[in-house]
DNA sequence: TGGGATTATATGGGCGTCAATGGGTATGTG
DNA sequence: CACATACCCATTGACGCCCATATAATCCCA
């Protein structure tokens, strides 16, 4: 599987170092595995990460925005000049920075959401409710989620 | 035969295995038939699984969203965090995450049923009431199951 | 074709490895 | 020196891998 999915609650040590969940870690390439790159998510108040590869992908989709649209310089200032790569230790723990943390709230405990492509870090009772949130969003057009899920081919 | 069919009730033994049914694993894809993902069914107190090579073609289709919409957010959030990959171990077991256990009131024993391209695992009494609720309701609201079932190509 | 032999499946349990976590110490940078 | 971070080692519990058994299914040959 090279997706990030599923969900794990991990502790933040008094260091404020935070295990990586092991299934995150072998989805990271072998020549960048001891890297990851952290950015505030844009939408809400968590931490979105992935690996350095996925940095041109995102280039891309900014590339895809209108240029002269407020848009545009919106989102690559708040992605690109925001971006923290952070490295991975030898048991797999990272440290989040101060400001991510503040901007998500997270303190002790860390939530990490598997979102396919990359993955994002909440304080775990607001990612719960998030989850909740968004899928009460979603069941409204029940037959959408129904149908992301069934459709065949 | 590469559908899932028929019902199979298993037992989970001390460790919180329990055996895939065998006619269940051959048609995994011998490149992934060691390990299926899991998510809460939408619809029922009930648990849905596949193969992985489902969850890829999932991700094609939330990947092919509008990037910075809500809606991609909802999906790979309900959908992606949601979902738990499983190892199947030489035996052909695999374990039954605590969550999704609770979430169908599964405790010793797990039924499977076939549903053609996934198939559900209930609690076996829940499992049983289903089928013939499932099946009474088809018989009011269709007044000829029988034409349905004997009608011929 | 009957019945013993072989194989497959479901199940149980021992044990080594790995993941998550904690902490001590060295290195480094202001 | 004070603080931060990297490296090393230790602990615990969960999980994967291996081996064993019982029952069921299949095969094979006289």
């Amino acid at each position: 599987m090279d997706l990030f999915v599923s969900k794990y609650i991990n502790k933040i040590d008094k260091k404020g170092r935070v295990s990586l969940p092991s299934s995150f870690r072998n989805i990271l390439p072998k020549a960048n595995r001891n890297e990851i790159i952290l950015y505030k998510s844009i939408k809400t108040p968590s931490i979105e990460g992935c690996g350095v590869g996925r940095l041109k992908e995102i280039a891309k989709r900014i590339n895809n925005l209108d240029f002269f649209s407020e848009d545009y310089d919106d989102f690559s200032t708040s992605i690109f000049s925001e971006i923290i790569t952070t490295n991975i230790d030898k048991e797999g723990r990272f440290l989040i920075p101060e400001e991510l943390k503040l901007y998500a709230s997270i303190k002790t405990e860390a939530a990490f959401f598997g979102q396919g492509h990359y993955f994002q870090i909440w304080d775990p009772k607001k990612g719960q409710k998030n989850t909740e949130d968004s899928r009460r969003r979603l069941l409204k057009e029940k037959k959408s989620l129904r149908m992301m899920l069934t459709q065949q081919k």
